[in-house]
DNA sequence: CTCATTATCTTAGTTGCTAAGATAATTTGT
DNA sequence: ACAAATTATCTTAGCAACTAAGATAATGAG
């Protein structure tokens, strides 16, 4: 069965190459995260920050699986690097609403533009048909990640 | 210009869902690990053993980019999970070689299989162009972000 | 056969995390 | 209105995994 073996091997050709992607993608943020004397965590953070606009500091921790004491800590250090600021909720005092400064765009982007430059170079020799069948593919490996991870958990143990 | 910027839109979506689907897949890895018992760098390594077959300390140092003495406790702690074994080398006795053990198969192997099954089925609705096409992408990825990675390195502090 | 080199391990100290409880602001029930 | 319960963040104590530097042991070179 000479076709179906070279479809298998695509396939599993393709699984390597989508943890190796991401595999380089992780350790291109590493890298940003190294430049800017912080670490990955914390650029994570200032990511959700920077994206999601203001966040009170228990957002933060519900967006990415720390406890309110590490997030605590997250803060601290990126208001030290100047990154960030706490400023309390004018409506309910309890509350500390973590916004991006300035100083994200002028040091933080321009660090991730040589990988923004390359995706967009790698991306603009495919047709619009085909930009759309990548997208495609991502959301739906997306999803069956998190399919999988939800079968994972009813494993027996 | 309404086609031009369907057109950015659809990149800038690409590249949302390079991350998301990039995101999923660690966490799906954390997830084994922490059903195993061991952490991600752990299972990382494990990984390498695995696959690159038996492999000395040091190359799985210089693989990871881990420290000589971080790998010592990596490897301490998959021996005494039972998932690995040092083995002295025959012809070169300062050399240690990890094994991997029978357990992987038996015990770890079966945590990845609901995301193996799930990448098969998401591929499988693709003709072997389209998947040649994906595969085409996702090492283009990888290699743009490495290069990439590089430009960052060159560029001023 | 001594000395430099190589490979791993050991030790001390740092970082970032969790869990649990402290502090402070808000909301609820009476 | 006010005590009690709740909510949000911070603090503290302790732990796990890392690095840097040096110790130990085997090998290779002159």
């Amino acid at each position: 069965m000479k076709s179906s073996k070279t479809r298998q091997d695509l396939i599993a050709a393709l699984n390597t190459a989508m943890r190796e992607a991401s595999g380089q993608g992780v350790l291109y943020s590493q890298a940003v995260a190294q430049r800017l004397g912080i670490n990955s965590t914390d650029l994570e953070c200032l990511d959700h920050i920077a994206l999601r606009g203001p966040l009170t500091a228990g957002a933060l921790a519900a967006a990415t699986g720390l406890t309110s004491g590490a997030i605590t800590g997250v803060i601290d250090r990126l208001e030290r690097a100047g990154f960030a600021a706490r400023e309390r909720d004018a409506n309910d005092r309890r509350k500390v609403l973590v916004r991006a400064l300035p100083a994200i765009e002028k040091k933080i982007a321009p660090l991730f533009e040589p990988m923004q430059k390359a995706a967009i170079a790698s991306l603009s020799s495919y047709s619009d048909k085909e930009l759309a069948l990548l997208l495609d593919f991502l959301q739906r490996a997306r999803d069956a990640s998190l399919a999988a991870m939800a079968e994972l958990g009813s494993l027996p143990a």
